[in-house]
DNA sequence: GTAAAAAGTAGTAACGATTACTACTTTTGA
DNA sequence: TCAAAAGTAGTAATCGTTACTACTTTTTAC
Protein backbone atom coordinates (compact mmCIF):
# COMPACT_ATOMS: atom_id res chain seq x y z
CA UNK A 1 0.00 0.00 0.00
CA UNK A 2 1.35 3.57 -1.18
CA UNK A 3 1.98 6.33 1.10
CA UNK A 4 1.29 4.30 4.05
CA UNK A 5 2.68 5.15 7.11
CA UNK A 6 1.31 4.25 11.29
CA UNK A 7 2.44 8.08 11.65
CA UNK A 8 0.07 9.13 8.27
CA UNK A 9 -2.70 6.70 9.43
CA UNK A 10 -2.73 8.42 13.10
CA UNK A 11 -2.57 12.35 11.50
CA UNK A 12 -5.44 11.72 9.34
CA UNK A 13 -7.50 10.19 12.16
CA UNK A 14 -6.64 12.76 14.38
CA UNK A 15 -8.06 15.43 12.21
CA UNK A 16 -10.99 13.40 10.97
CA UNK A 17 -11.67 12.98 15.04
CA UNK A 18 -11.86 16.73 16.00
CA UNK A 19 -13.96 19.32 14.93
CA UNK A 20 -12.08 22.49 14.63
CA UNK A 21 -9.31 23.52 12.51
CA UNK A 22 -6.40 22.83 13.84
CA UNK A 23 -2.95 24.17 12.79
CA UNK A 24 0.43 21.69 12.04
CA UNK A 25 1.38 22.33 15.52
CA UNK A 26 -1.90 21.57 16.97
CA UNK A 27 -2.14 17.97 14.75
CA UNK A 28 1.46 17.83 16.27
CA UNK A 29 0.27 17.91 20.25
CA UNK A 30 -2.51 15.56 19.42
CA UNK A 31 -0.88 12.83 17.55
CA UNK A 32 1.92 12.89 20.58
CA UNK A 33 -0.47 11.58 22.65
CA UNK A 34 -0.54 8.23 20.59
CA UNK A 35 3.40 8.42 19.19
CA UNK A 36 5.08 10.31 21.88
CA UNK A 37 8.29 10.91 19.24
CA UNK A 38 6.67 11.87 16.07
CA UNK A 39 8.91 14.34 14.70
CA UNK A 40 7.06 17.79 13.74
CA UNK A 41 8.63 17.73 10.08
CA UNK A 42 6.98 14.55 9.53
CA UNK A 43 3.40 15.92 10.42
CA UNK A 44 3.91 19.08 8.08
CA UNK A 45 4.83 16.48 5.36
CA UNK A 46 2.59 13.98 5.74
CA UNK A 47 -0.29 16.79 5.88
CA UNK A 48 0.72 18.32 2.61
CA UNK A 49 0.81 15.30 1.32
CA UNK A 50 -2.87 14.41 2.67
CA UNK A 51 -3.74 18.24 0.66
CA UNK A 52 -1.93 17.11 -2.42
CA UNK A 53 -3.71 14.11 -2.69
CA UNK A 54 -7.22 15.64 -1.77
CA UNK A 55 -7.87 14.07 1.79
CA UNK A 56 -8.05 17.06 3.62
CA UNK A 57 -8.39 20.28 2.99
CA UNK A 58 -5.76 23.34 3.65
CA UNK A 59 -7.68 26.25 5.32
CA UNK A 60 -5.53 30.38 5.03
CA UNK A 61 -7.28 33.34 7.47
CA UNK A 62 -4.10 35.21 7.24
CA UNK A 63 -3.75 34.43 10.80
CA UNK A 64 -0.10 33.62 9.53
CA UNK A 65 -0.92 29.59 9.90
CA UNK A 66 -1.90 27.14 7.69
CA UNK A 67 -5.27 25.39 9.14
CA UNK A 68 -6.47 21.78 8.63
CA UNK A 69 -9.81 20.55 7.66
CA UNK A 70 -10.92 16.85 7.74
CA UNK A 71 -14.12 17.98 6.69
CA UNK A 72 -14.32 18.31 2.88
CA UNK A 73 -18.26 18.96 2.37
CA UNK A 74 -18.95 22.54 0.84
CA UNK A 75 -19.04 24.91 3.75
CA UNK A 76 -17.96 28.32 4.91
CA UNK A 77 -15.09 29.11 7.02
CA UNK A 78 -16.32 32.87 9.36
CA UNK A 79 -13.17 33.78 10.75
CA UNK A 80 -13.63 36.13 13.70
CA UNK A 81 -11.25 38.71 13.63
CA UNK A 82 -10.99 39.06 17.23
CA UNK A 83 -11.06 35.73 19.00
CA UNK A 84 -9.44 33.93 15.74
CA UNK A 85 -12.08 31.67 15.88
CA UNK A 86 -13.05 29.37 12.58
CA UNK A 87 -16.96 28.78 12.51
CA UNK A 88 -18.34 26.72 10.13
CA UNK A 89 -21.04 27.45 8.35
CA UNK A 90 -23.77 24.83 6.72
CA UNK A 91 -25.72 27.60 4.40
CA UNK A 92 -26.45 26.36 0.88
CA UNK A 93 -24.41 27.27 -1.95
CA UNK A 94 -26.98 29.61 -3.30
CA UNK A 95 -27.60 31.58 -0.47
CA UNK A 96 -24.44 33.17 0.23
CA UNK A 97 -25.45 36.88 0.77
CA UNK A 98 -27.93 35.30 3.82
CA UNK A 99 -24.92 34.91 5.72
CA UNK A 100 -25.30 38.35 7.61
CA UNK A 101 -28.00 36.31 9.65
CA UNK A 102 -26.08 33.30 10.01
CA UNK A 103 -26.18 32.79 14.58
CA UNK A 104 -25.24 36.42 15.35
CA UNK A 105 -22.38 36.60 12.63
CA UNK A 106 -21.31 40.26 11.71
CA UNK A 107 -19.82 39.69 8.90
CA UNK A 108 -17.59 42.37 7.70
CA UNK A 109 -15.69 41.06 4.63
CA UNK A 110 -15.94 38.41 2.51
CA UNK A 111 -12.98 36.73 0.80
CA UNK A 112 -13.82 33.53 -1.12
CA UNK A 113 -11.04 31.63 -2.56
CA UNK A 114 -11.96 28.81 -5.05
CA UNK A 115 -9.16 26.53 -5.85
CA UNK A 116 -8.70 25.09 -9.20
CA UNK A 117 -7.15 25.17 -12.65
CA UNK A 118 -7.61 28.31 -14.76
CA UNK A 119 -8.19 28.27 -18.72
CA UNK A 120 -4.71 28.38 -19.37
CA UNK A 121 -3.80 25.61 -17.34
CA UNK A 122 -6.36 23.06 -18.00
CA UNK A 123 -5.44 23.14 -21.31
CA UNK A 124 -2.13 21.57 -20.62
CA UNK B 1 -4.31 64.74 8.80
CA UNK B 2 -4.05 61.59 10.79
CA UNK B 3 -1.75 58.54 9.43
CA UNK B 4 -0.75 60.54 6.28
CA UNK B 5 2.62 60.36 4.53
CA UNK B 6 3.84 60.43 1.35
CA UNK B 7 5.03 56.93 1.80
CA UNK B 8 1.51 55.71 2.69
CA UNK B 9 -0.20 57.45 -0.18
CA UNK B 10 2.10 56.16 -2.77
CA UNK B 11 1.38 52.72 -2.06
CA UNK B 12 -2.37 52.87 -1.37
CA UNK B 13 -2.18 54.59 -5.27
CA UNK B 14 0.36 52.06 -6.47
CA UNK B 15 -2.59 49.57 -5.55
CA UNK B 16 -5.55 51.24 -6.59
CA UNK B 17 -3.60 51.75 -10.05
CA UNK B 18 -2.92 47.88 -10.75
CA UNK B 19 -5.59 45.45 -11.47
CA UNK B 20 -3.73 42.18 -10.02
CA UNK B 21 -3.25 40.92 -6.39
CA UNK B 22 0.26 42.00 -5.41
CA UNK B 23 2.46 40.42 -2.75
CA UNK B 24 4.08 43.04 -0.12
CA UNK B 25 7.18 42.57 -1.94
CA UNK B 26 5.60 43.63 -5.40
CA UNK B 27 3.89 46.48 -3.73
CA UNK B 28 8.07 47.45 -2.64
CA UNK B 29 9.05 47.38 -6.32
CA UNK B 30 6.26 48.70 -7.96
CA UNK B 31 6.51 51.87 -5.12
CA UNK B 32 10.55 52.18 -5.25
CA UNK B 33 9.80 53.80 -9.15
CA UNK B 34 8.37 56.83 -7.19
CA UNK B 35 10.32 56.66 -3.87
CA UNK B 36 13.82 54.31 -4.52
CA UNK B 37 14.64 54.63 -1.03
CA UNK B 38 11.66 53.60 0.78
CA UNK B 39 11.60 50.90 3.00
CA UNK B 40 10.48 47.22 2.83
CA UNK B 41 9.34 47.66 6.24
CA UNK B 42 7.64 50.75 5.77
CA UNK B 43 5.56 48.82 2.95
CA UNK B 44 5.04 46.27 5.31
CA UNK B 45 3.57 48.69 8.23
CA UNK B 46 1.22 50.58 5.86
CA UNK B 47 0.11 47.73 4.14
CA UNK B 48 -1.33 46.31 7.52
CA UNK B 49 -2.45 49.80 8.57
CA UNK B 50 -4.65 50.17 5.48
CA UNK B 51 -5.89 46.24 5.86
CA UNK B 52 -7.27 47.35 9.64
CA UNK B 53 -8.64 50.44 8.34
CA UNK B 54 -10.36 48.61 5.56
CA UNK B 55 -9.18 50.48 2.92
CA UNK B 56 -8.00 47.42 1.44
CA UNK B 57 -8.36 43.74 1.38
CA UNK B 58 -5.68 41.06 2.25
CA UNK B 59 -6.22 38.05 0.65
CA UNK B 60 -4.46 34.77 1.66
CA UNK B 61 -4.71 31.67 -0.81
CA UNK B 62 -2.29 29.30 0.84
CA UNK B 63 0.95 30.11 -1.39
CA UNK B 64 3.21 31.13 1.17
CA UNK B 65 2.35 35.03 0.46
CA UNK B 66 0.09 37.60 1.81
CA UNK B 67 -1.54 39.17 -1.01
CA UNK B 68 -3.30 42.95 -1.05
CA UNK B 69 -6.42 43.92 -3.49
CA UNK B 70 -7.49 47.71 -3.72
CA UNK B 71 -10.57 46.35 -5.02
CA UNK B 72 -13.30 45.87 -1.98
CA UNK B 73 -16.30 45.28 -3.94
CA UNK B 74 -18.05 41.55 -3.80
CA UNK B 75 -16.16 39.46 -5.86
CA UNK B 76 -14.46 36.10 -5.66
CA UNK B 77 -10.72 35.08 -5.77
CA UNK B 78 -10.41 32.11 -8.33
CA UNK B 79 -6.63 31.03 -7.93
CA UNK B 80 -5.76 28.51 -9.84
CA UNK B 81 -2.68 25.80 -8.21
CA UNK B 82 -1.12 25.18 -11.66
CA UNK B 83 0.28 29.16 -11.94
CA UNK B 84 -0.73 30.42 -9.12
CA UNK B 85 -3.12 33.58 -10.67
CA UNK B 86 -5.57 35.34 -8.44
CA UNK B 87 -8.60 35.52 -10.93
CA UNK B 88 -10.98 37.88 -10.14
CA UNK B 89 -14.74 36.83 -10.30
CA UNK B 90 -17.60 38.87 -10.80
CA UNK B 91 -20.53 36.74 -10.20
CA UNK B 92 -23.33 37.66 -8.45
CA UNK B 93 -23.74 36.51 -5.01
CA UNK B 94 -26.12 34.42 -4.99
CA UNK B 95 -24.74 32.47 -7.85
CA UNK B 96 -21.63 30.80 -6.05
CA UNK B 97 -22.80 27.36 -7.13
CA UNK B 98 -22.71 28.52 -10.88
CA UNK B 99 -18.88 28.55 -11.06
CA UNK B 100 -18.41 25.82 -12.52
CA UNK B 101 -18.56 27.20 -16.24
CA UNK B 102 -16.91 30.59 -15.35
CA UNK B 103 -14.22 31.55 -18.24
CA UNK B 104 -12.78 27.74 -18.31
CA UNK B 105 -12.30 27.97 -14.58
CA UNK B 106 -11.84 24.02 -13.37
CA UNK B 107 -12.93 24.70 -9.66
CA UNK B 108 -11.62 21.26 -7.50
CA UNK B 109 -12.40 22.89 -3.91
CA UNK B 110 -13.54 26.43 -2.71
CA UNK B 111 -13.01 27.74 0.52
CA UNK B 112 -15.16 30.36 1.38
CA UNK B 113 -13.54 33.43 4.37
CA UNK B 114 -16.27 35.32 5.92
CA UNK B 115 -14.20 38.06 7.70
CA UNK B 116 -16.19 39.65 10.75
CA UNK B 117 -17.28 39.18 14.85
CA UNK B 118 -18.89 36.01 15.78
CA UNK B 119 -21.90 36.22 18.12
CA UNK B 120 -19.15 36.53 21.76
CA UNK B 121 -17.09 38.90 20.12
CA UNK B 122 -20.08 41.13 19.08
CA UNK B 123 -21.12 41.88 22.51
CA UNK B 124 -18.48 43.44 23.99
C1' DG C 1 6.93 81.75 12.16
C1' DT C 2 8.97 78.52 15.48
C1' DA C 3 10.10 75.08 18.63
C1' DA C 4 8.86 71.04 21.06
C1' DA C 5 6.03 66.89 20.87
C1' DA C 6 4.11 63.37 18.06
C1' DA C 7 4.16 60.42 14.30
C1' DG C 8 6.41 58.26 10.55
C1' DT C 9 10.63 56.28 8.13
C1' DA C 10 15.13 53.84 6.71
C1' DG C 11 17.94 50.37 7.64
C1' DT C 12 19.00 46.42 10.00
C1' DA C 13 18.44 42.68 13.28
C1' DA C 14 15.47 39.25 15.02
C1' DC C 15 11.52 36.10 14.83
C1' DG C 16 9.17 31.95 13.85
C1' DA C 17 6.33 29.02 10.80
C1' DT C 18 7.72 26.02 7.46
C1' DT C 19 11.00 23.34 4.64
C1' DA C 20 15.25 20.84 3.62
C1' DC C 21 18.65 17.60 4.85
C1' DT C 22 20.97 13.34 6.72
C1' DA C 23 21.47 9.20 9.03
C1' DC C 24 18.47 5.69 10.49
C1' DT C 25 14.24 2.62 10.54
C1' DT C 26 10.29 0.51 8.47
C1' DT C 27 7.91 -1.36 4.64
C1' DT C 28 7.64 -3.73 0.30
C1' DG C 29 8.07 -7.34 -2.94
C1' DA C 30 10.47 -10.83 -5.39
C1' DT D 1 15.11 -13.46 3.55
C1' DC D 2 17.17 -9.73 2.06
C1' DA D 3 18.00 -5.77 -0.74
C1' DA D 4 15.62 -1.75 -2.71
C1' DA D 5 12.28 1.67 -1.80
C1' DA D 6 9.85 4.60 1.10
C1' DG D 7 9.20 6.82 5.36
C1' DT D 8 10.90 8.94 9.86
C1' DA D 9 13.40 11.56 13.76
C1' DG D 10 16.04 15.15 14.75
C1' DT D 11 18.21 19.15 13.50
C1' DA D 12 19.73 22.94 10.53
C1' DA D 13 18.45 26.23 7.23
C1' DT D 14 15.13 29.21 4.78
C1' DC D 15 12.60 33.29 4.09
C1' DG D 16 8.33 36.12 4.61
C1' DT D 17 7.33 39.08 8.11
C1' DT D 18 7.93 41.83 12.38
C1' DA D 19 10.51 44.46 15.83
C1' DC D 20 13.85 47.84 17.01
C1' DT D 21 16.67 52.20 16.93
C1' DA D 22 18.35 56.42 15.41
C1' DC D 23 16.76 59.85 12.35
C1' DT D 24 13.36 62.76 9.64
C1' DT D 25 8.91 64.69 8.78
C1' DT D 26 4.58 66.35 10.35
C1' DT D 27 1.64 68.40 13.70
C1' DT D 28 0.38 71.44 17.36
C1' DA D 29 0.64 75.21 20.61
C1' DC D 30 2.25 79.67 21.38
Amino acid sequence: MANYSRQREAILNELKSRCDHPTAAQVYEGVRKTIPNISLGTVYRNLASLVESGEILSVTVGDGYEHFDGDKSFHLHLHCKECGAIIDSRVEQSKLKGLAEFDGFTPETSVCVVYGLCKNCNKQ
